[in-house]
DNA sequence: GACCACTGTATGGTCAGACCATACCCAACC
DNA sequence: GGTTGGGTATGGTCTGACCATACAGTGGTC
């Protein structure tokens, strides 16, 4: 047997009520005190619940009165990614290996199909443009997640997409290091070029192929074979 | 400006604990009322940063005393992101097709890497014997999707495996549906078949085709071509 | 000396109550 | 009619208390 805690009751009723009442974005939560009082719990014990909820990204706290006010429903899964990411990544019990390599399976499946449909070039002109003016690696790196993010945002698969960018927002100290290691950017460039060509030619395994070649410049210990 | 909440305090200190002193799984930290004492808040915000360590999975905390009591550093990303897919999935903010497509994505991947190896496939003899002596569709899938995680813990990586695990359990509900629908399993345990034989046979390529297929006709309706 | 029962204590779990800052709502006022 | 002030509901925070749990001794018993 195992106990359970109140506020783990309390994310079941309130998951419950999510799926019953059909709740979605934008919807209103009660007010804290009134949970508590209908759950039968401490105010505290809600809070806590609160808290799961807003760190899993689907609802949101406001403070003061009004429509806006208290915990609302949203649906924030990037946020969250990240940050199950990132402390995962601190405590070293992933390897960049096993990280890059699944940067490379999603950015191949982006570009497939960010080139089947040649669709979010503007956004990858644009962050090319925002490396070129980059004064330092940060910049640089900004914009270099812009522009992967936009494949993975063209590519029309919105969870992929998060995962995509709570990668890269997990792996941004990595990115940093490895551009400042890189020195000189401009094989980076061609290969962004490269990549923005594929998609917008319609060419997706030779965008899966670009990308490929990126990430093998990007983290050369981690491919032998180049 | 932004104000920032004392539970935000004590989780940066905590995180910046672990990076600076090089805390790892299984340490332990300091209990809440000495967290609070020495962060200068009250205890409530300890615990609820506390819940957040534990919904993103790097925490575990443990009632009593001793060695093992206390908030212990641990990582177990799997249910976190378990919990944070199937939430989301019950706002219907993603939908099936982008969820299917991921699966297949990583599928793909996962056989191909496991056929690189020829791994696992003891495990993936016992899931498709646990199939067959299923009485329920709920015994099937969870056979099932023993099989379909074994592939991806065969292919090495612990990330991906774990995207693998969190993305079946939150879609547990679809799949049983799914194998009702279809009624008789008899081409489920062919396309398991097919699969298993090429990884043990070390064909990359083969395996990717024989976990699309398997997939197609599982979604028959997102897959117009078959 | 080995084993067992009791007590002490540190831990997380929970609640109640209080107070604060915020931000909307509304009525009274100019 | 516009403005200003109080009223109020909200989350944010702290304090203090109590409970259940499980280990660490302590002491007794055989």
């Amino acid at each position: 047997m195992k106990r359970t805690r109140a506020f783990e009751d309390v994310l079941a009723q309130i998951e419950r009520r999510i799926a019953e009442d059909g709740l979605t974005v934008g919807d209103r939560l009660p007010g804290e005190r009134r949970l508590a009082e209908q759950l039968g719990v401490g105010r505290s014990s809600v809070r806590e619940a609160l808290r799961v909820l807003e760190t899993l990204g689907v609802v949101s706290s406001q403070v003061g009165r009004g429509p806006e006010a208290g915990a609302v429903l949203t649906s924030r899964p990037d946020t969250a990614l990240t940050d199950l990411l990132r402390l995962n990544l601190g405590l070293a019990t992933l390897e960049q290996r096993e990280v890059v390599d699944a940067r490379l399976m999603i950015e191949r499946w982006s570009a497939a199909h960010a080139a089947a449909t040649r669709a979010g070039t503007s956004a990858l002109d644009a962050a090319i443009e925002g490396m070129d003016r980059a004064g330092t690696a940060e910049e640089f790196v900004e914009h270099d997640t812009a522009f992967h993010c936009a494949i993975a945002d063209a590519s029309g698969n919105r969870l992929i997409a998060a995962i995509m960018r709570s990668l890269r927002d997990a792996m941004r100290r990595n990115a940093i290091e490895a551009v400042e290691r890189l020195g000189d950017p401009s094989v980076l460039r061609a290969d962004h070029e490269r990549i923005r060509a594929a998609i917008a030619a319609g060419d997706p395994d030779e965008a899966q192929q670009a990308v490929t070649d990126h990430l093998a410049h990007a983290y050369p210990a981690l491919f032998p074979g180049h």
